[in-house]
This record gives structure tokens, sequence and C-alpha cells, in this order.
DNA sequence: TTCTCCCATTGATCTACATCAACGCATTTC
DNA sequence: GAAATGCGTTGATGTAGATCAATGGGAGAA
């Protein structure tokens, strides 16, 4: 249950075998399955979650009802709401499963009790915000500055596998900020281009 | 000099005198001037700059040689290319003073000195951390979800002294992801419906 | 199997915003 | 003081992408 999870923290900072052991017992293993929220608007955040298997999304609902993702999240990647995690306030975000996925969450009780006995995973969740918010800047200066074709290129670029092959067109048109009509003239565009 | 980092400093983490003297030594004082560069796009991030007294912008410079501003740092916030400071890659941001201004500058290796001899700055940094995603979220997903008009309505109402007063307009503009004109002509409807 | 329901596609039309160009005003520069 | 430069405004026109509506195919439920 807890492999991905160690090759991540080992990645980035080293661990001995009694802290991978002190570490895990702070985490609770979850199944959700596909369709399941693990959390809805208007709750608070409890829990940072830790995708060992499977497939999430966090996104939110306009005014005029539409959904704009915020996030993916596939094995090995870290989702929740920080805003409400932290704050305690209602949350405005809804996360669900895309796939039948195996979590392991951590309360902030359990993280800030983590953080105590073992100092070093300060870095390594300072290392994720830093990520978050890098990747998080650059998306937001290409929604700024890039067309819609440029920004999917790129998207489909980075995970040419993954991503056409495990998320539904509609939510790739909801993460670009884009209708799914116009992504669908888009590839079409693409392909023509390409013979 | 370091009135407002203390102060700063005071309202997330407690610190004593002893701990104020020690962290006031890792810092760096340096004024610059309007219009001067903190950093160039080409050379590497060596800073993370606290501002004093003043205002600072981020920007990037995309193909078509249009600016797109990240981020304003008025006084008592702070300024950064995150990933070029982290990697230590050459930056493809751009920091330069819009105002005359005081900054106290942190290098990579007097915050970890400082980290290290008093811990509870990992704390204060993450949660500068986490509100920088959290702020960023929130406006990728308004770029995303909204029109232009509502986004200045929204930024102008969040600071309604200050931000026009001392960020000329085409600035704003950039910010938003508009042309100047757009945002002339958004400013006259808004006019017009006040009236 | 048949009946839904959901999703991707395609066409026709609409609209928010960009682009290009011109002008007036204020500030800086010589 | 004249000249140059930069910024905000306004008008005319172009375009990326949204919206509305219809169609066909595939997956799950009865």
């Amino acid at each position: 249950m807890f492999e991905l999870l160690f090759q991540k923290f080992d990645e980035k900072i080293g661990l001995t075998e009694e802290e991978k052991e002190l570490s895990s017992s702070f985490f609770i293993p979850k199944k959700i399955r596909k369709k399941q929220y693990l959390l809805q608007e208007g709750d608070v955040s409890k829990y940072v979650a830790f995708v060992e298997k499977g497939l999430l999304r966090s996104y939110t609902i306009d005014d005029k009802g539409s959904e704009h993702i915020i996030q993916f999240a596939f094995e090995g990647w870290w989702i929740s709401d920080q805003f409400s995690y932290l704050t305690g306030e209602p949350s405005e975000y809804n996360i669900d499963a895309l796939e039948d996925a195996e979590l392991l969450l951590l309360t902030k009780q359990a993280e800030e009790q983590m953080l105590e006995r073992i100092p070093k995973f300060e870095r390594y969740f300072r290392i994720l915000l830093q990520n978050s918010l890098i990747a998080t800047q650059k998306r937001l200066i290409n929604s700024l500055s890039k067309s819609a074709e440029e920004r999917y290129s790129e998207l489909v670029q980075a995970c040419p596998e993954t991503l056409p092959q495990r998320i539904p067109q509609h939510m790739l048109a909801s993460y670009l900020g884009i209708t799914p009509e116009t992504l669908s003239r888009i590839r079409k565009q693409l392909s023509l281009k390409k013979v």
C-alpha cells in the first residue's frame, strides 16, 4: 500500500526504515470508487490525499453552472483543497475520482505530529508546495498569453499516452478553460495539419 | 529598515529579541530605483526579496513580444522567481521596480542557514507558499471562467485605493491578460453604469 | 435485445476581445 | 521653449472561441 509513497519520499528526502515505519502510521488508507466524492463543495477539507492508485480531479462550479478543473491527480500525486484544509472554512471545490482509487489520507493533526516527529518532512512539503506554485503560475501565464490550440498541444505533448487515454475529452476542455466543441474542432485542425 | 519584516514575522510566528537579532543578520539590505531590474531574463535568481518600501513587479515576455505580469509586490510582500531560485536555471522572468524601493534580500545559503538556526521559519515560509498557491489558483480559475470586466472589477474592489493609484493602467491590463485598449473601454463601461 | 443516456462531432451564428490606426495630453529631454 | 516620447482614449474592423442546435455512436441498465 505504501510503496509509491515511500518511493516519492525517497526522491526528495531520504528516510530510514524506522522513519518509514513511523511515518506510515500517520496515514489513513482509503479506497474510493469511480465518481465518488472525496470532498464536496460546502464541506471542510479534512485531509490531504496521496494517490497510490487511480485518478482524481479537483474542480469548482461557477455561477453559470459550468465546471472548471483545477487539478488532476494521478498515481504519486497529492490532492486537496489547500485553502479549506488550512483555514477550516467550507470548501468551494469538489474532489472526485475518475477511476477507482486507493488513497492515503493525512489529517491536519496527523500532519502536524508527523512534522514534529520527523522534521525533514517540512522540507518535503515545502518542495511540493514550491512545485505546485511554479506549475500553477506557468499554467496561469499560458492561459493569459496562449491560444487554446497551443495550450492543448503543449498539454498533450507533456503526457502523450496517459492524458488522452485516461481523461475524457470534455474534462480536458474544462481543464484548458474551453468548451468541448472548441476542443473537438482544435483536435480536427491538428489532425489535418499532421497529415 | 527591518520594522515591516519583523511585523510580518510576528503575524505568523512569534520571535524573541535574540531571534530577531539573529534573523536580521541573514538579510542584505538593498535600495533600487524606479525602472531598475532586480532580475533579468536569462540570469539566475539568487535572492528572494522582501519589500520594505516601494513597489516591484515580476513579468515575462512572450514570443510575440508582449509582457505578462505575474505578480506585483507592495510593501510587506515577497518577490522572486521561485523556479530559477530553486533550480539554479536561468530565469524566464524579469523583476523590476515600479517605484524606488528598499529591499531585504535573502540568498539561498542564507535562507538555509536561517532555517537551520531558527526552524520555526520553515513554518513561516510554508505559510507564504500556501498563500501564494491559493491566490494563484484563484487567479487561474478567474482567468478561465470570468470576463475581463468581472476580473477588473474584482481586482479594483480588492484594493480600491492603492491599485489604481500606484499601478499604471496598461500594467493592470497586462496583469489581467487583456490589452490596454480593452481595459480603457471596460473602465468607460463601468463609469457609465455607476452614474 | 432494446432503451437510455452520455459523449464527441459538425454546422450556423453570435460576441468578447484583439488589432491597427489616429489623436490629445502630459512629461521628459535637449 | 521646442521636440520627442509615453500613456490613455476612441473608432473601425478582424477573429478566436462561445453558444445553440442537431446527429450519430457507444456503454450501461432493464
